[in-house]
DNA sequence: GTTCAGTTGAGCAATCTGCTCAGTGTTGTC
DNA sequence: GACAACACTGAGCAGATTGCTCAACTGAAC
């Protein structure tokens, strides 16, 4: 067990609904889910208590901020100072993500810039960071397909119990 | 120029707001920036027609909605077909991302799975995508630092000007 | 000196919020 | 079948919030 039972259907739904109109009053989701405003404050506050949103930070492009770079560095680290690393990463504002990866590369650092220059800094950064032994910097040219969740929120809206059944 | 012109201090604290209380209305905001309440409105209405935020989905966490598994899968792909590429990557579900790079990898894509055959089901379809030559996936086995952008809005809220002068 | 965008404070009707309560299924259990 | 647990519903209420518009003020640019 995951120690919490994924979203059901109508949690699929409220959110579909939030991604379309991400401030719409609990009202407006009530009448278009055609649930109760009680029901559609409970199960918002439900998803809220339960963590399955994330930060809001996540809705905010980058690009927009005046950073329009965007790159992808992956790192091989010493051995057993992932924690160490991850840390030295998270002082670089310009980093933005950091995950540990299995297989060749070690970690996967996404980062933005606000120019060629500025990356070509922040990549340095990054492999000064001590236990940093490598790493391989790749633009991101294209954004090709945009984070998004609906192909599967639209799965769980329609089937009713878990998403791979 | 880049078309649009970076955000200000301003714009940058009320981000920070939301970002703390993302349904906080606009009143609330308001006080906590010491601004009117027509400001913020203001403010906000030029954030959204900007494009300055991003879909909703990105705030959803896939773990919550039962795809507690996450991996990368690196691509290689015939030239000239990154578009038909995509476009069938994109029909996939749990594609949730789909970058193009520069260097040796052409596409990096984002997955989630329910577990790990469904992570390997994925991972096939992904490499039988008409156009993909080789695909090598790597599980994201930790997120060391989660998707965060509040240390460039803390920066461009304290500066003035532009965020790297 | 004048124009212009951004900000402010005020006002208004309509809506929304947070909260509580009791009633109504729908389940699952014994 | 009886019963408890649970989610959903409809209703109500005081108070806050929204969307909108207006006139006035500020600072900067020209």
């Amino acid at each position: 067990m995951t120690g919490e039972e994924p979203l059901d259907a109508v949690d699929a739904k409220l959110l579909l609904a939030l991604a379309d109109e991400p401030r719409a009053p609990v009202m407006a989701l009530s009448q278009r889910l055609g649930l109760s405003r009680n029901t559609v404050q409970a199960r918002l506050g439900k998803l809220e208590r339960r963590g399955a949103l994330q930060s809001f930070e996540r809705r905010i492009d980058p690009a927009a901020l005046g950073y329009p770079m965007s790159a992808v560095i992956t790192t091989r680290v010493t051995q057993r100072r992932l924690e160490e690393v991850a840390d030295a990463l998270s002082r670089i504002p310009e980093v933005v993500e950091v995950d540990g990866l299995s297989g060749d590369t070690d970690l996967l650092v996404r980062v933005v810039a606000v120019d060629a220059d500025d990356l070509y800094r922040i990549a340095g950064q990054v492999l000064a960071s001590p236990g940093v032994e490598r790493t391989s910097t790749a633009l991101v040219m294209r954004r090709l397909v945009g984070h998004r969740l609906a192909p599967l929120l639209e799965r769980s809206a329609e089937r009713p119990g878990s998403p791979a059944d």
